[in-house]
DNA sequence: CGGTATCCAAAGTGATACTG
DNA sequence: CAGTATCACTTTGGATACCG
């Protein structure tokens, strides 16, 4: 729960969620604004506690690939009508 | 969700949800180290968010209880999936 | 009982610049 | 493209003490 409460980071598990495999640049821009060292420092995070798999190809340009475990799964579909809501009352 | 993300937050929307109205000493008691000045602000952030009433009444000795108002218990319906996931995991 | 006031330490975040 | 390094800044939370 701590890592959840992170800045973005239960945003991160469903934006990966719905893009699937997802670029860094991707997860990127689907924020509004976030820093680098921000949003990766998240992605780590997450990686670490395994809800997210991070793939690295070795070509050029480089590519990295990010996408939900099992256990990122499970909680991207317990944090659904979480941020469904909260994005409901943005307004 | 920057609420939610703050310390104890959702934690304290599904404890007062659990016990229904709840007194200011059942909530401290239903966690295991928070300083009351911390409970105290979470609280008010969460009267000021409209998740929590809080009724206050004039005896000897003072009796407060919090109360899930309507948004608060659509919020916690919407946790408890997470909290309940996130429990099991503590082991 | 149910807090508030004050002060402080720690953690989190971002801007900027740079790298493989 | 996908980051990391550094550093300064802001936010948060906790300890302690005290109040209505």
């Amino acid at each position: 729960m701590e890592l959840l409460s992170r800045r973005y980071a239960m945003q991160l598990i469903c934006v990966v969620g719905a893009i699937g495999p997802a670029r860094y640049g991707e997860i990127d821009g689907a924020f509004e604004d976030v820093s680098s060292s921000t949003l990766s420092s998240r992605l780590d995070d997450l990686v670490d506690a395994g809800y997210l798999s991070r793939t690295q190809y070795a070509e050029i340009p480089p590519r990295v690939e990010y996408d939900l475990t099992d256990d990122g799964d499970e909680l991207c579909r317990r944090l659904q009508p979480l941020l469904e809501w909260a994005a409901d009352r943005e307004q």
